[in-house]
RNA sequence: GGAGGGGUUCCCGAGCGGCCAAAGGGGGCAGACUGUAAAUCUGUUGGCUCAGCCUUCGGAGGUUCGAAUCCUCCCCCCUCCA
């Protein structure tokens, strides 16, 4: 195996990294690796704890694919067994139990999605089941024995929820530890994942030393804000952008950051070249200069650049184009969009609040409630009567709730 | 094992016999505004046959003309003591 020089391996790893335990063992290992032709085993774990992947997980999924690009062993380790524990970082209160076949419809799905930027042929996907599902009790104590309380309790996450009195389950105690384990069953060199996973990717090279294997590389990537511009990406909060979108919506979704993220958005979340990234910075710290509409330098073009590469990375350069014009039409330009979902009636006249609630799958007070606040269009024309009738012919009409949600509708068999 | 505190609407949290579909904040939705699905401001936020009715305050019973609020039992969580 080929491998390129040290220095620019560490460029292309150290990109978006924050930080690096330790620079130098990390150097010392590429060399290695490089003078006896052999590629590092690189670790990711991920607890499939729920269906969808996010953006915020394709940080460190992104950084695999990096060291994967440059030949080495790219681990994808889908945390089975651990995801029935879960993981207490940054958890205010205990994670909901989860059965076996919950965390294995979840990580059928997660494989689809990830696999959209690792390639599959070249990745070694493993779950810790294959370890800890044969192991004793005997085993579990000897991994118990390797920790202390008072050093679990060092955690800011279990300190400030012991001191707020939300439950601590013991398990979770013990969740770093096989997050730790992992590595010495997989004998990673490097693991990635975010700074708040420090404690846990810490727990594995103490481990590896008392395994005897030389200690993992750590690597933390920062952790992305999401959509609402200030906490962290996650599913609980629904501030993020699912693999799974329709470009439509991963691209409005993009557009809707705070100009402040478009850099670490690039940064963590494309292959745009740095040189570019950085103009597209500095740009964004004198806006006043570029105001011309067609400027690329807008903050409205640069973002359309984020936008579109992230559509692109997802689905493909044509989506990301139909994409952006969609928004432009839609959102700029407030027009009707070009793909619309057609329902069709048996009734010929229909109750306003029936259609919409129909349509839009809501209860009719809320359809009453958007109607009196002026939010609802019938081809076009606002409709604030909310208890008239609407005619359904064979013509279609087009019918708008707010302003992102829009619906054909005609008579059923015309 | 003993003593005490607590479980409220999507989330946090107030209410502690009628004025409670339940304060306040967050989030969501909508309107205005905008380069933007940002920010800001305003409104709204259980359902329905909608000035009325139905379901909701951990679960099951009970007291009362009337209960989120009182009583009984049960489940769950926390704290202190051991």
């Amino acid at each position: 195996m080929d491998f390129p020089d040290i220095d620019t391996q560490m460029v292309k790893i150290m990109r978006g990294v924050e930080e690096i335990i330790h620079d130098e063992e990390m150097r010392e290992r590429l060399k290695k690796s490089l003078e006896t032709g052999k590629p590092i085993r690189v670790k990711l774990g991920v607890d499939p704890t729920a269906s969808d992947i996010h953006l915020g997980h394709m940080v460190t999924i992104r950084k695999l694919r990096h060291f994967q690009e440059l030949g080495h062993t790219a681990i994808f380790l889908i945390g089975d067994f651990t995801a029935r524990i879960g993981d207490p970082t940054e958890r205010s209160e205990a994670r909901v139990r989860l059965t076996k076949e919950q965390v294995w419809e979840h990580a059928a799905s997660f494989k689809s999605q990830v696999f959209k930027i690792l390639d599959e042929e070249k990745t070694e996907l493993r779950s810790n089941g294959e370890w800890f599902d044969n192991m004793t009790f005997a085993d579990c104590l000897d991994l118990a024995y390797r920790s202390t309380v008072a050093r679990m309790l060092e955690r800011n996450d279990f300190e400030a929820r012991f001191k707020m009195g939300n439950p601590i389950s013991i398990t979770e105690f013990l969740y770093p530890l096989m997050q730790g384990y992992d590595s010495v069953a997989l004998q990673c060199d490097v693991e990635l994942g975010g700074t708040d996973q420090k404690f846990n990717l810490l727990a594995g090279r103490d481990l590896q030393i008392q395994h005897g294997q030389l200690p993992q590389i750590v690597l933390m990537t920062p952790l992305i804000e999401g959509l609402d511009g200030s906490k962290k990406m996650s599913k609980t909060e629904r501030n993020y952008i699912a693999i799974d979108d329709t470009p439509e919506e991963m691209f409005g979704k993009t557009m809707s950051i705070k100009d402040e993220l478009i850099v670490k958005y690039f940064t963590l979340l494309t292959d745009v070249d740095e040189n570019l990234v950085s103009r597209y910075a500095a740009a964004l710290k004198e806006v006043e200069k570029h105001q011309e509409a067609g400027d690329p330098l807008h903050p409205m073009q640069i973002k359309k650049a984020l936008a579109f590469s992230i559509v692109e990375e997802y689905h493909d350069a044509a989506s990301a184009a139909r994409a952006e014009e969609h928004f432009e039409k839609v959102v700029q330009r407030k027009e009707i969009p070009d793909q619309i979902p057609l329902l069709s009636f048996t009734e010929t006249t229909i109750p306003l609040l029936d259609l919409i609630a129909r349509c839009a799958s809501i209860s009719k007070t809320e359809a009453r409630r958007l109607v009196d606040q002026g939010a609802v269009k019938l081809e076009g024309e606002k409709l604030s009567d909310s208890t008239q009738e609407i005619t359904v012919g064979a013509e279609e009409k087009t019918l708008q709730v707010g302003k992102r949600r829009f619906f054909r509708v005609k008579r059923d068999g015309c």
